[in-house]
DNA sequence: CGACGAGTACGAAGATTTTCGTTGACACTA
DNA sequence: TAGTGTCAACGAAAATCTTCGTACTCGTCG
C-alpha cells in the first residue's frame, strides 16, 4: 500500500498545474508561466520546487545545467485527493451539498449541466 | 457591498461546524464537541475562538461569566466560499471537473445519485 | 584572462496558523 | 477566610508556508 504524497499547498498547487499542462519544465519555464497571473521571484519559484522535490510531489533530471522538473503525482490523484478532502472536512461526506454549493456560487451553462448529468449516468454504470 | 469575511482557517472551520450544529455554545461547550474527534487543550480553543471573533467569524454574548459564542457567518454562505475556492484554484471553474473527482473517492449510494440528479433538475429550473 | 549571464544551493526573514502555559478574576464552600 | 474549580486574557513558543537575498558555479564572449 503506497503512502498517499503530502497535500500540496496553496503555491505548491500553482506550480503543479503549470507542470501537469507544459509537462516537464525547467525553473525558469514555470516562473514565466505563473508571472501571467502572480509575480513571484525567480529564486522562490526555484526554492518552491527544491522543496516540492523534497516531498516527492515533482522529481526533477539533473543531467542539464538547467533542471528540469516533472510532476512527481498525476493531477487525477491530487484532485481527487484534495476533492476528498474538502467533501469530508466541508460537507460531511454528502456530495450533494458540495454540488450545491459549488454550483450557488457560479453560472454553470446548460452544456456544464448536461455534462454533469453523463457523469452520474457514466457513474451509476461504473458501480459495483 | 459587503465584504467577505475572511476564509477560515482549517481549525477555525472545525469550530464553526461545532457552533453550526449545536448552536450557541461556552467554550467548554466546543471543547467537549471537537472532543470527540482530536485532542486539543482547552485554552487553545479559547484562543481560537478570540482570534475568530477578532475576524468576525463568531460574535460572542459577555453578559454571562461563560461567554456565549454563535457563528457569525452562515454555513451555506461559508460553505459556497470554500467550494468557489477550491472550484477555481483546483478545477478551472470547472463543475463537472469537480464532481468527478469528488466522486471518484467516494461510494456514492443509489440514493445520492437520484438526490444530485433532483439537485440538477432544480438548479436548470430556477436558472434564468 | 575577466566580466557577465544563467543556474543551483542555502539560509533566513516574515507571515500565518496552531498550540499552550501562566496569570489573575470570581464565585462557591468547608 | 482559605482553598478549589472555572473562566477570560495574554504572550509566546512551535510549526508551517511564503518569499527572497546572497554566495558560489559554470559557460561564453570580448
Amino acid at each position: 500500500m503506497k503512502l498517499l504524497p503530502q497535500k500540496p499547498t496553496t503555491s505548491e498547487l500553482e506550480i503543479l498545474r503549470v507542470l501537469w499542462t507544459r509537462g516537464p519544465s525547467t525553473v525558469r519555464d514555470v516562473h514565466d508561466s505563473l508571472k501571467e497571473q502572480k509575480t513571484l521571484g525567480y529564486t522562490t519559484v526555484l526554492k518552491l520546487l527544491q522543496i516540492m522535490t523534497g516531498k516527492g510531489l515533482v522529481r526533477r533530471n539533473e543531467t542539464e545545467r538547467a533542471h528540469v522538473y516533472v510532476a512527481g503525482v498525476p493531477a487525477a490523484q491530487t484532485k481527487r485527493q484534495l476533492a476528498g478532502d474538502m467533501l469530508q472536512r466541508v460537507f460531511e461526506g454528502s456530495a450533494s451539498e458540495l454540488m450545491m454549493h459549488a454550483l450557488a456560487g457560479k453560472r454553470a451553462s446548460r452544456q456544464e449541466i448536461d455534462e454533469l448529468r453523463r457523469l452520474l449516468d457514466e457513474y451509476e454504470r461504473n458501480r459495483r
